[in-house]
DNA sequence: CATAATGTTTAAGA
DNA sequence: GTCTTAAACATTAT
């Protein structure tokens, strides 16, 4: 679930929490977590997240900035806020409590994801190198990075390091908008390619955003709802494929996405 | 029971 | 150093 759309929900859930005072935290000893429940506690209780932050996949619940609890979300996290006195959802891995009566919970079935205290959430950024938000990237940087990049495109759309917030679903569906077989180098590219490349990112990101990453409202010709082999295209109706690139699984149309 | 799954990191080979 | 693959991580869903 949790790429740039996801997050960007998570993120407007993590804002009704805003400006309420931080009663407790409660988490479990866990390689998610980078301190003990007592350290988190320490640095927290008493205090009240001013913003939410998005980056790419990751997420800053920023409390005196620049400090900040930083989120990702690994394959399966999701964060919910509800009223304390509903049990936390199932597999909650960990959960701030505020003062009013609610809570905001970090749920994950595959604890693959972090929740980490930061001093400087600016800092963490350059130390995990974050790159530019794929929506924040301006057209300029975006061709300049996709210049330099010597590897597929899906590689190239998927590294967090060039632009962050695209993953394997989005990449699959950003390549089928621009008619790209996911293979293609990036410096086989026309320039037409590369404008409109960067113009699905945009597109295809905003609209999953809008739509508040639900795929059910998806608009028809977009390969999300039927990304599953043998299903059909919804261009030109042949079968969609399975194809591992860049240590993943894509689908994509071997009509519609033509290598060049 | 075996396999794949929206992510990242690390090791190894080209 | 660059790029690519495979495996590891933890766990559930099919």
């Amino acid at each position: 679930m949790p790429e740039l759309p996801d997050v960007e929900v998570f993120k407007k859930e993590a804002e009704k929490a805003l400006d309420k005072e931080i009663e407790t935290f409660h988490g479990k000893e866990s390689k998610l977590l980078s301190h003990t429940e007592k350290e988190i506690n320490g640095f927290l209780r008493g205090k009240s997240f001013h913003k939410a932050y998005r980056r790419g996949k990751y997420l800053f619940l920023i409390t005196n900035s620049p400090k900040a609890v930083a989120m990702h979300f690994g394959m399966t996290g999701v964060l919910t806020y509800s009223a304390k006195e509903k049990d936390p959802p199932p597999y909650t891995l960990c959960s701030f409590y505020l003062k009013n009566q609610h809570g905001l919970h970090y749920i994950s079935r595959r604890k693959l994801g972090k929740v980490e205290l930061t001093r400087d959430y600016q800092e963490y950024i350059r130390q995990n190198e974050i790159g530019t938000d794929a929506l924040e990237i301006s057209k300029k940087d975006f061709l300049k990075k996709l210049n330099e990049s010597k590897s597929m495109v899906k590689r190239f759309l998927t590294d967090q390091s060039a632009l962050s917030g695209i993953g394997n679903i989005y990449a699959d569906e950003i390549l089928f908008q621009v008619k790209l077989h996911p293979k293609e180098k990036t410096y086989e590219l026309t320039d037409n390619q590369k404008e409109e490349l960067y113009e699905q990112v945009r597109k295809v990101l905003k609209t999953a955003v809008e739509k508040q990453a639900d795929v059910k409202k998806f608009p028809r010709h977009f390969l999300l709802p039927v990304r599953k082999e043998g299903e059909k295209c919804p261009r030109c109706e042949r079968s969609i494929e399975k194809i591992s690139v860049s240590g993943r699984t894509g689908y994509y149309c071997k009509h519609c996405q033509k290598p060049g």
